[in-house]
DNA sequence: GTGAAAGCGCTAACAC
DNA sequence: GTGTTAGCGCTTTCAC
């Protein structure tokens, strides 16, 4: 490929000069200009941005690491994090962690060895085991100057730990997705889990029967892996205990799916034999019959103020404390617990 | 961060040493590599993988560009492609056209001048314009020095222009599509039109008509974007022309997501009244109700070998000729074409 | 087995 | 307004 050396020659101008005509930082006189831009184009020259990254210390990259590739929630999240990196003039890289902590731990470090600008972070560490990563995180992402390489979590409060979180209320939304079902007159509710590092649902599901007053059965709970084959397979013993639900609290939608499917096999009807409640409202919730109440997280509103927060910092540097955006959840009813509730067609347009 | 050279001194070594340490290329004195590790680690040292990028001319990371970053399609494409990147100690960077030709055009010069080692390309050019293109890329993609960067394009056969394809036969699918619905007694088949990139979806219609003697009627075929809410609308608009029709070729599943919904809005039954079929064969396809028949395409597949044969040529960077890699569709039917199809519910297992 | 030094392609003082 | 040049952090040839 050609180079800014090759330009310079092509138009008898030194490379300086070529730099300042090609980043528009000092004024060129508009005739060399004109021979610089020619020279460009003839070589159909493109300026080499690594070699301008070294440079200048900027990649004008940012990394995004999740834990699923696969699901419908970090698509709506990755998909605002582009839109806001394009309008940015930033690329966009996304690593798969695959909910393995020693992966997580492998990207990070191939990211700042990369030079990315900044990094969106959807941790697969649990709440309890914050203070502890937090620990790590410092150390991995503090430079030698004393200055951090901007890092912005999701979904978890690291903000007193030094770094910014853009955060939902995930337990809060739990109560209300319980209270819902109790409300609908559920008094044994089953209780597809989330794997272990969201705890925060379990909590919920936990601290909700005892405020309740109802007994926990342990043969009511089974833990998943966020697919829909693992909702089918976890529905299924349930459903093989023998022990009578009215109610289920689905740790995410995906997982609602497969329990849709093993319950439907097994006879039983949606919402007269069993209210159903999910969590994250993809759009899914909307699509399978019945319809799919949730717990609506702010998805795309989340990547956009996680990727604004980022850029943020990224590009005014400043030291101001770490940050932590909340974000509320919102029940949605729809026929899975109600069958009365009237649902709007309003979804559609929104994809 | 410390450099090369910071680990230099502390080991008392040269930078070529640490440098053989870090790579394993010459052989190091043991005493001398465990002297080297020792500053790495106390120095925190990562590598700068940008100057290293810049000195040996190639960065690890490839680059794939796509038309919707929102659609399943996509999504799966792209999952198996991170897997196979992953594998091949490659990252990542995703890169959204959002079916412009001047966006993509202007991504794939920012991904020329990032010094991407390799492209993974759908483009939003449809089956006419591709010799065209095709100069354009070449041009595009052609080093000073005779060598083209690699680039892979998807769904297009760009391979009698020079580039790897990967293709689907996408033209006998709608075929397939559309003997179907004939086969199950339709005579007035109604058309969610793709995006005119999407051709020979279209072509498709038009020669199946002519093959079965149906007679058009443009009142029935509606142009779409690919999104839930055109679908809607554009089955909406259909429904309010009068024009009566036993039968629904949709562009893609997603489309027939809003085509249910008006149709179920307008009282009409899946498939007493109306047969559907879809096109892609994404997850949604089983969870709608009635589940959608469609034409499956191999989303992971195309993936999978699309960034295989990328990384083959990045690597081996031989000057074999062109290679196109043609995938097979298939009829999936289900109940929104006929009523007595037997349905697994194997699908599950696979998200 | 180890080191000195050139150079990858760019930017930014600084000099003129 | 333009040019000279040092240097970003790394790899690699060539001496020793």
């Amino acid at each position: 490929m050609a180079t800014i050396r090759d330009v310079a020659e092509a138009a008898h101008v030194s490379t300086a000069t070529v730099s300042n005509v090609l980043n528009n930082k000092k004024k060129v006189n508009p005739e060399t200009r004109e021979r610089v831009l020619a020279a460009v184009d003839a070589l159909g020259f493109r300026i080499n941005a690594v070699a301008k990254s070294l440079k200048n210390r900027k990649t004008n990259r940012i990394a995004v690491v999740v834990t699923d590739l696969a699901g419908q929630f970090f698509q709506s999240v990755i998909r605002a994090v582009n839109a806001v990196a394009d309008d940015n003039g930033y690329s966009l890289s996304i690593f798969n962690s695959d909910r393995s902590v020693t992966k997580e731990k492998n990207l990070l470090r191939e990211i700042l060895s990369a030079q990315y600008d900044g990094v969106l972070l959807d941790t697969v560490i649990s709440t309890a085991q914050i203070p502890e990563y937090a620990e790590y995180l410092r150390r991995l992402f503090l430079n030698d100057d004393e200055k951090f390489v901007p890092l912005t979590v999701l979904e978890r409060d690291f903000s007193p730990y030094g770094f910014d979180s853009v955060c939902v209320n995930i337990y809060e939304g739990g109560l209300n997705a319980m209270q819902h079902l109790y409300d609908q007159g559920c008094r044994r509710i089953a209780f597809l889990a989330p794997p272990p590092s969201f705890d925060e649902r379990i909590r919920a599901y936990y601290d909700s029967l005892d405020r309740f007053g109802l007994k926990y059965d342990p043969k009511l709970e089974e833990s998943t892996l966020f697919s829909y084959f693992s909702g089918y397979t976890a529905m299924k013993k349930i459903l093989d205990s023998g022990v009578p639900f009215d109610g289920l609290f689905s740790g995410n939608d995906e997982l609602a799916v497969g329990a849709y499917q093993a319950m439907q096999e097994a006879g039983i009807s949606i919402p007269q034999d069993v209210r159903v409640i999910g969590f994250d409202n993809i759009f899914l919730a909307n699509i399978l019959s019945p319809s799919l109440s949730s717990i609506n997280v702010p998805k795309s509103t989340m990547g956009r103020l996680a990727a604004e927060n980022l850029f943020r910092r990224i590009e005014e540097g400043h030291q101001e404390l770490p940050v932590k955006i909340q974000l509320p959840t919102q029940l949605v009813i729809r026929t899975s617990t109600d069958p009365y509730a009237v649902i709007s067609n309003d979804w559609i347009r929104h994809v």
